[in-house]
RNA sequence: AUUGUUAUGCAGACAAUCGCAUCAAUUUUGAUGAGGAAAGUCCGAGCAUCAAGAGAACUGGGUGCCGAUUAACGAUCGGUGGAGGCGACUCUAAGACUAGUGCAACAGAAAUAAACCGCCGUAAAAGGUAAGGAUGGAAAGGUGGUGUAAGAGACCACCGCUUAGUUAGAGAUAACUGAGGCUCUGUAAACUCCACCUGAUGCAAGGUCAAAAGGGCAUAUGUGCUUGUUCUCUCACGCCCUGAAUGAACCGCUUGAACUUAUUGGCAACAAUAAGUCUAGAUAGAUGAUUGUCUAAUACAGAACUCGGCUUAUAGCAUAACUGACCGC
RNA sequence: GCAGAGAUGGCCGAGCGGUUUAAGGCGCACGCUUGGAAAGCGUGUGAGGUAAAAAGCCUCCGCAGGUUCGAAUCCUGUUCUCUGCG
């Protein structure tokens, strides 16, 4: 029973970004890549998991726009895999990217971890 | 067929695959999962804390035609008066400047008070007068007549104002009759007066884990307190810091002035009764992606303690009643 | 989520019912001064529309209504900006 337990936490592991400290650290120490409507905030962690975080000013739209711009920005990197192990993630929406499509922003962001996949190899 | 006016409803549905939150089961399943405004935070309540309570005076804040509805309200409904529209109908912070005070620039002779021009009068003055002129938002009730030297509510008719009575009404008020002859400029979203209401802070409230031990202040002619100020009386005997953290978890957290349907009462807001239902509860914060079918299906927009309103945003479709103009009979 | 403050010429900023919208400073333009500059002194200077130009007229104190004879000022709604609360 308990060992059933055990692998049930196991699975659902938090891969959610949740301190203000936390955000602040990645803001400041992390590796920064940049695309039109995107900043792409990465650190490597000391944890064997990863973990991500949204931001999206208040400028961008009201509530529910910026609600379903990080619902679609939460499908886009569990679909496509987009997250490595090791490293923590912000993910920064700017320049209106509330406008964009889904398609639009899928492009965008798999071209952004592209970078980051290159710059980690070198 | 057209033109408006008012009221109401909907705010996508179904299916498949992957994915999220909560709760059940239990080992891979099932059920449920944002709004008409969830928004603005403009009002009113519940709930919690300020050790507890009673009372008085002053101050501050709010509301302001009448009656009803409501847990309550600044809300709602039905009326009255006023304003707009040919009309259906819509809008209305609408007590009192005859308690007192303030303000009313410029213009104008004069702004709450009277005479510049004028008119009459006369030899000329004195004197009488407020019809006409000019200014202004406002100029001494208005229009027409009688009257007169010229004029004037001096007198008359109509209208307006103030006021008394009668009738109708629950009342605001209305209608009628009489009186005053008009004394009384506007402004209270100026101070103020009158009537009524009113403690403060908001779930980031607040509680549990939370105790030991140590320290400081005060120790009754004292301290504390009812959170705008002051006072009276009852009352309590302690308060603060370290421990104790930029912490985690849990409670508060969803069954409620609840919702749906029916009946009854009421013009209506709403109320009563009966039956049935349980219907988000997250905490970096749960609803997305792809495809198909139907369709007018697009807009404004995302619960964060919970309710009742108000205000603002809003595509398209549908329904009902009524208004005007035109055509036909 | 809750609570509070503000918005005035290109910039800062006073004014809080009254006369032509606006004190003062910075800035800008021109002149004086100087061999030349800086500093100093003096004069002028908001924007848009109408207009050939000048003069004049109209609109503008975040935006939209209302009260008032009259609103930057009072009241209501709304938009934006900023601050505090664990």
């Amino acid at each position: 029973m308990e060992e059933k337990n055990y692998q049930h936490n196991k699975i659902k592991i938090d891969h959610r970004l949740k301190k203000n400290k936390q955000f602040n650290y990645i803001f400041r120490k992390g590796i920064k890549y940049h695309s039109k409507n995107f900043n792409l905030y990465a650190v490597s962690s000391k944890f064997k998991t990863y973990k991500i975080g949204y931001s999206i000013s208040k400028k961008e739209g009201k509530a529910n726009k910026r609600n379903l711009l990080r619902r679609r920005l939460k499908e886009i990197v569990r679909k496509n895999q987009l997250v490595k192990d090791n490293y923590n993630y912000i993910l920064q929406a700017k320049n209106g990217a509330t406008l964009l499509t889904y398609s639009e922003i899928e492009h965008q962001l798999i071209n952004l971890f592209k970078k980051h996949e290159e710059n980690k190899s070198f």
